[in-house]
DNA sequence: GTCTATAATAGGATAGAC
DNA sequence: GTCTATCCTATTATAGAC
């Protein structure tokens, strides 16, 4: 997991290197953050972040493989699992917002680094999230659940709501993870429902799944 | 406008830095784009570049002006018009997604270095657009037309949502614009409207007073 | 208006001492 | 595991010819 309840100065420097370059790559963009910049976040020369990592990309690689490989896995769980396709969707989201707002790093830039060649590596596992994905929201439209929209528009609303989420909590370990999570995947399970008196119903199903 | 009919090679050789230069920024990053590789887009030579533009900041400044100028104009306009704020806020969201799909330039990075002090001077606009937006949120909210929900979590979604058209249309100057913007102000307002059967009654009330 | 040549700086990464 | 010193490349921008 990602939430060691350290001090941040007694974070071995690896981690603090990873916390620090996540928050500038976020704020600046990964080709906007120099290896200086970074080592100066951390608190010591430029050349000691070459004994933790081998290059800049390395440090940009950890961050993507925490950003996708625990949502891949949970998106596909939840789009070869039984049941109301809408409900494995909602949580499907709560899981991924609340993975968001409580995680350590800074995950901001890591989607939009994944069409460079250097990263080509990556894009396999993130298109597995992507199908599961995909395939939860055709399930719901065709079988009913959701309104005749284009898959194609709910599937990047939904993406860009969840991209917004991560660049708005920026790492920051957002207390009220569940609140937050509940209220984002509401708006999209409101906008998609072909009966949205039902919202209600899943969050309580959701609810009780967790639990 | 921006749409002009030329073909590419027929443009002004400023206006093909310009359309050039947004496409990287849009895909690498502007700190990711360096002038050489605007330059060979372009076909010409990297210094000429400096003929049109007094530095790589002022290709970025004007990318910000066009994106945000003709946008917060339109936005401040609904903000203080009268009548349903629900009806004004999907024509300002109609008029934004539509000038995105036929604007000719990838305006993806404007967003992201507005933060950056070197842009500073562009705030205050942004800051216009921001409060226009938000202001018909709390409106539509109070007056009960919209569901309940924090002001922030539906400004947040709406903001992503547009951010993301932005991003995967991406200066195409795609020809169904019309049917995008539709689809996604209509999966916005059913997110948000209390009686989510006035969809198609806002639909048509926008439609007539654009003709 | 575009070119070649080049200045000046900032970037990622390595070598080797401690 | 961190440091100083340094290499090499890429970058933005300027000077001046055509």
């Amino acid at each position: 997991m990602t939430g060691l309840e350290l001090d941040s100065e007694e974070l071995p420097t690896r981690e603090r290197i990873l916390r620090e370059a996540s928050r500038l790559f976020g704020k600046k963009g990964y080709h906007g953050t120099s290896t200086r910049k970074i080592a100066e976040a951390v608190d010591i020369r430029q050349p000691s972040l070459f004994h933790h990592f081998p290059s800049k990309d390395a440090i940009m690689a950890e961050l993507i493989d925490i950003d996708l490989d625990e949502a891949a896995t949970v998106a596909q769980a939840q789009a070869s699992a039984d049941g109301s396709a809408a409900l494995r969707l909602y949580k499907y989201l709560i899981w991924d917002i609340s993975f968001i707002c409580r995680c350590a790093y800074d995950l901001t830039s890591v989607e939009s680094v994944l069409d460079d060649p250097v990263f080509a590596d990556k894009r396999a596992r993130h298109q597995t999230l992507v199908d599961a994905r995909r395939s939860l929201i055709e399930e719901a439209i065709d079988s009913g659940e959701f309104v005749k929209v284009d898959p194609e528009v709910a599937e990047r609303a939904i993406v860009w709501i969840l991209r917004g989420d991560i660049n708005d909590t920026a790492g920051q370990a957002i207390p009220d993870a569940d609140v937050v999570a509940d209220q984002l995947a509401s708006f999209i399970l409101r906008a998609l429902l072909s009966d949205p008196s039902r919202l209600d119903e899943i969050r309580v199903a959701a609810g009780e799944s967790v639990a």
